[in-house]
DNA sequence: GCCGTCATGTAAATAGTTACATGATTAA
DNA sequence: TTAATCATGTAACTATTTACATGACGGC
């Protein structure tokens, strides 16, 4: 079957949601997928495309409910199928997160210790930002889809970022000290 | 002063070591910087050529002793200045992180249990073998280079790519027993 | 009438990957 | 002499971001 890119899948798997139209794939990437998603307009829209003329959606005009200019896509049989084949085929390697901090930290000789605490404690706050925000829309979760089949693997989702962001917050701690201390 | 992209200030972190051609500065991401950077010929050359168009450093030919066709990078003052501006500059926002497996996992509902603990366990065994690749550079460099002014630092880096990779791990763990209870 | 949000879309620029072409040097 | 590794580079492709253009609808 043929291969489409992640992003692709990614805007598939949310026509299974009740997101139908492009700005409501962005709004909810945005709102419950930031932590390991992203996705931009000039993404969406030619990917809708393709998605239509590879009869993997049918685009209907908005509900008489709606406005006259919404686009409401809904995933046909094949569209289905294909996301299902891509579920459950395994990644083939891990993919390299880029690192910004960790590119500098690297260089870290050409920086004075000063400069190098900033940098840490500035991560460390982004970090504890970051995790605030995945407590935040894990309780939006629970209060608002106690009982939808989707709601538990958003959760697992976000346990995973609530643990990775913890570990970088730990690293950042015990990194500081021990650069305090070695100088 | 003049803005690069990330590639191109890693390739000016590089060149402060002792790679100085192109061939060795992917050598050595791809060693030592693969936890958290990448890098490609296709993005090297061209950033070399235009490193050494902004005056950020000057080629020489091989040293007497190497092979004809070697090109040495040699960072210029301005090279370090601009190297350093950089470091001293805090990064605006997180970047995110794409995870193909946690992406998979948000449309579990439409994934069997079975496969769904294959994309956990498959996920997992990824995550334990880059943390064994990290505890062998750990050590490599800590018999290599015991005194390199640089080594402290590749290992901060490395202590972060373990800690990150221990909370997958435990994640995928822990999620396959509740997966598995729940059904 | 105006502002904020909803809504669709494109063009240009930037970033990154992949595949290829070429040739030197070294060790078996 | 031949295979592996060292070494440089480009072209085409794919992916992604950013900036822009356009307009509908709802509430004040």
């Amino acid at each position: 079957m043929k291969k489409y890119n992640d992003t692709t899948y990614a805007i598939l798997g949310i026509l299974t949601t009740d997101c139908k139209s492009g700005y409501e794939v962005k709004q909810l990437i945005d709102k419950s997928l930031h932590h390991f998603w992203k996705i931009s307009y000039g993404q969406i829209y030619p990917a809708l495309k393709l998605i239509v003329e590879e009869g993997l959606a049918e685009v209907s005009p908005a509900s008489s409910s709606g406005r006259s200019d919404k686009r409401e896509y809904h995933l046909t049989e094949k569209g289905l199928e294909t996301l299902r084949e891509w579920l459950a085929k395994p990644l083939d390697q891990l993919p390299t997160e880029r690192n910004e901090v960790l590119l500098k930290l690297f260089f870290g000789q050409y920086l004075s210790i000063e400069k190098k605490m900033v940098l840490l404690q500035d991560y460390e706050r982004q970090l504890r930002i970051r995790y605030e925000t995945y407590v935040s829309i894990e309780e939006n979760i629970q209060e608002l889809y106690p009982d939808e089949a989707d709601a538990k693997y958003w959760l697992f989702t976000l346990d995973y970022g609530k643990r990775v962001a913890q570990a970088g917050i730990d690293w950042c701690v015990e990194t500081s000290q021990l650069m305090k201390k070695e100088g």
